[in-house]
DNA sequence: AGCACGCCGACT
DNA sequence: GTCGGCGTGCTC
């Protein structure tokens, strides 16, 4: 019988080496190698034993090198199916990332596996020799042959904290010591690190006070006034560090425990399924759509709706013929947390054959909706980016809601972007794609202009509420009439009369984080992270200074340390500031703040919406997080602080981004039967931008942008690859690029005069220095075809094995969102 | 990445 | 003489 044999894609490859690699499959593995399984092999010099991926059976037929045999089999089933396999070697191809990248994307975290070393006599070794042996390698002591083998963390232990590595090796060349490898399943709850006090106040204080340890004295009064509190939290509000905290847990100053995370509430009662009547216009639509679905031939489309207009109902009865076409159906929505109400709905509608795929569900809890949807028992998904990958069974239909959020963009690798997935999917499996949005991504749009996919409009709200009128506020000239605060005299008055016809309102401040930053006005020193290149920002929740990229935080100075002037100035216009300054000009009125603070343990985000959904507070303040999917019938006032912001950020998006949120914002009021009204306050009240959105005009501001898209060559005209260098030496980083752009210009010059594109940088990244290592970027602009595929996977391999670049790493972004 | 092999300095 | 430094090249 001939031998058998296949090629698998390893755990643990860096791109430069991620190929695939054959492997001899023993005579008694013979039917459970199978693709799409994993499996043990011994890889490299040292035969260590990796995991790995069957990727297909046979061979390279011109291999010359011998081959090594596979070890064992750890799957009963394929984790992955031809379909998933092969989107996975597209993948790689033009993202440049390796194959188990996109595993990792692919399946739940519970499916991987622990590995654990141990080391065990082997079977030759006798009783005497280990005695014998054991006077010059004392190692052996704690071994005998009745033992098992001992976990390599275990004999650590043993060995008082060090393994004696040299004595292991020895024994291990000399045939005394063999070492094994377990993989076990690691299925743990998600869980949280709690802590309180482990001793009476008194005596803590006192042992902190003993040594003089002021974050430590600052731990223990945190938690006399809290009680409890995750250690994440402790560390936010104190500044300490793990091994502070552990240091005290071990000298019993603090406890410890573990507690559950929270999860989204099981399934709302699986009432009847609610009938619900499509409009005119949704009939439409939803009768333009019903023969994509059930052509049987890859199709995608957009749907173009306002704010309001209903699109979840168009989705609904999409997913409803899915199912009673016998096929599956995955919707995406950009954040789950900020989606509540619309879980609900789908699980309210569809019941137990419904899946949520997110990031608040255990490990074992994405582990059993992923077996569910495998096994076809789930056949509507509801999720996030990596849901897309969710192994539907017989799947029909994709729908990403809001198909313009960034959120779809994965920021790590596989850098992919969920619509490209989708699509990709489609093609494979006969599905149909629908994107659906209020203001449609300019590379969407262009793709139905020319001809890719119709559009499908939803021109009306549903209900016939009217859009909001908008009104746009000139900011310019406010403080010379004596107004410094943040609500211009417009947005003041029109707040003044919705609270005095009993309304709500929100506000939304067009900004990241709570940003406040401090400056010393005599001399101009602000505080910078010492790890990044960014200034720190103040929290008052925990009254310190934060950094936003590496979580790094400071206590509050008072006095500037450069010139030791006492009037240090707190700047911007911060979630926190303003909610001071409206109590201020609203004293009766009650406010809600949601931003990255108010929000930081999971829930209370859900918690803030449902009590101003309950009329607890007139006015909800907050940053991106009040644009997404809220519905509230009282609102009819949005105010937007400062629509500027986002504008003129340096990179090509910056437009649409803004163009995009202050759509969202203005539609958020008067979705019901009172016609809303928007204030957009502006320092630049007569840029497009402002102006197509307070017509809500996307297709006057689309026809702009497109045209400066094309100037510029940016995406979708042109494409773009971002090559980025991380390192902790700058000056290497920048020979590093320096050296790949070289060596690519010289290659288009020759080997690949074929594909001559300009090379721009190196230029820094838009923070220089995360975490103490520093990024630069060169910027490609080529079409994307096998010629870019192979120069670039070229470059990658080079920069990655070449010894040169110690200390670099490089990888490349397709379109990235941010440049 | 992680490991073995190989070729030069300061130790028993 | 040898133990061990880390530069180099390979991984089926």
């Amino acid at each position: 019988m001939k031998q058998e044999v296949c090629r698998v894609a390893i755990s643990g490859a860096t791109y430069a080496f991620d190929k695939l690699y054959d492997y001899d499959i023993p005579p008694e593995l013979a039917g459970a190698v199978v693709p799409g399984v994993r499996v043990l092999i011994p890889f490299g010099r040292g035969d260590r034993t990796r995991e790995a991926i069957v990727v297909r059976m046979g061979c390279d037929p011109r291999a010359q090198y011998e081959r090594k045999c596979i070890l064992e089999v750890l799957d009963a089933e394929p984790v992955l199916d031809e379909h998933a396999l092969s989107l996975a070697a597209h993948l790689c191809s033009t993202l440049f990332c390796t194959f188990y990248d996109c595993a990792r994307a692919m399946l739940p975290a519970g499916l991987w596996f622990r590995k654990t070393e141990r080391y065990e006599l082997t079977k030759s070794t006798t009783e005497a020799m280990r005695q014998e042996l054991a006077a010059t390698y004392p190692v052996l002591q704690n071994f005998s042959k009745r033992k098992r083998a001992i976990a390599v963390k275990k004999l650590t232990e043993l060995c008082g904290g060090a393994l004696p590595e040299q004595q292991i090796h020895a024994l291990v060349q000399q045939h005394i010591l063999q070492q094994t490898s377990t993989f076990d399943r690691r299925m743990n709850d998600k869980t949280v690190t709690m802590h309180r006090l482990g001793m009476p106040y008194d005596d803590a204080m006192a042992m902190a006070e003993r040594g003089r340890s002021s974050v430590r004295m600052d731990i223990v009064s945190v938690l006399a006034q809290e009680g409890r509190m995750s250690r994440t939290d402790l560390k936010y509000m104190t500044g300490a560090s793990d091994s502070t905290i552990r240091a005290m847990v071990k000298n019993g100053m603090l406890a410890q425990w573990e507690e559950q995370t929270f999860r989204l509430p099981e399934q709302p009662e699986l009432s009847e399924r609610k009938e619900f009547v499509l409009s005119q216009a949704q009939q439409t639509v939803y009768n333009r759509m019903e023969p994509l679905l059930l052509s049987g031939h890859p199709e995608a489309a957009l749907l173009f709706g306002v704010t309001g207009s209903g699109k979840t109902q168009v989705y609904m009865r999409l997913i409803d013929r899915t199912l009673q076409a016998g096929k599956s159906a995955i919707v995406l929505v950009p954040e789950i947390g900020l989606t509540p109400q619309l879980i609900c709905k789908f699980m309210a509608q569809f019941g137990s054959c419904t899946a949520v795929l997110h990031s608040a569900l255990s490990v074992g809890e994405r582990y059993d909706s992923w077996k569910r949807i495998r096994s076809g028992e789930a056949r509507v998904i509801v999720g996030t980016r990596s849901a897309v990958f969710a192994p539907a069974q017989n799947l029909g239909l994709i729908i990403l809601d809001e198909e313009q959020d960034d959120a779809y963009k994965s920021e790590n690798s596989p850098r992919y972007h969920a619509r490209d997935v989708a699509k990709y999917r489609a093609m494979q499996e006969n599905a149909f794609v629908l994107l659906g949005s209020a203001t449609p991504a300019i590379e969407t749009f262009y793709g139905a202009e020319t001809g890719k996919y119709p559009v499908l409009h939803l021109r009306e709200r549903y209900s016939g509420a009217a859009l909001p009128r908008v009104t746009i506020a000139d900011m310019r000239g406010t403080i010379q009439q004596g107004y410094i605060s943040a609500i211009g005299p417009v947005l003041r008055q029109a707040m003044q009369r919705c609270f005095a016809e009993g309304h709500q309102c929100i506000l939304f401040l067009n900004r990241r984080g709570a940003a406040k930053q401090v400056t010393c006005p005599s001399c101009g020193w602000t505080p910078a992270c010492p790890s990044c290149s960014v200034s720190m920002t103040y929290h008052s929740v925990n009254h310190r200074l934060m950094c936003h990229y590496c979580g790094k935080s400071i206590p509050v100075r008072r006095t500037c340390p450069n010139c030791g002037s006492t009037h240090l100035k707190w700047e911007g216009t911060g979630t926190q500031r303003l909610e001071t300054e409206l109590q201020q000009m609203f004293p009766e009125r009650k406010i809600l703040r949601m931003d990255a603070d108010t929000t930081s343990t999971k829930g209370s985000h859900a918690k803030l919406l449902e009590a101003f959904a309950e009329d607890q507070a007139d006015i909800l303040l907050g940053t991106q997080m009040v644009t997404k999917g809220l519905d509230f019938d009282r609102v009819t006032l949005v105010g937007i602080v400062d629509a500027d912001q986002s504008l003129f950020a340096q990179d090509y998006r910056a437009r649409e981004r803004t163009f995009s949120l202050l759509t969202q914002v203005v539609g958020r009021a008067g979705r019901r039967q009172t016609q809303g009204q928007a204030i957009i306050q502006t320092y630049h009240p007569q840029d497009e931008v402002i102006l197509d959105a307070a017509r809500q005009d996307y297709e006057r501001f689309y026809e702009a942008e497109i045209e400066r898209r094309r100037m510029l060559q940016c995406p979708p005209i042109a494409q773009l690859v971002v090559l980025t260098a991380v390192g902790e030496r700058e000056r290497d980083v920048l020979a590093a690029l320096v050296a790949v752009k070289q060596r690519m210009e010289s290659l288009m010059a020759g080997a690949f005069s074929d594909f001559c594109y300009p090379i721009l940088g190196p230029a820094p990244a838009t923070v220089v220095r995360v975490q103490n290592r520093y990024r630069y970027h060169l910027t490609i602009r080529c079409p994307d075809n096998k010629r870019r595929r192979a120069l670039l996977d070229g470059i990658l391999r080079e920069a990655g094995a070449s010894r040169n670049f110690r200390g670099v790493t490089m990888y490349a972004d397709v379109n990235p969102m941010q440049i």
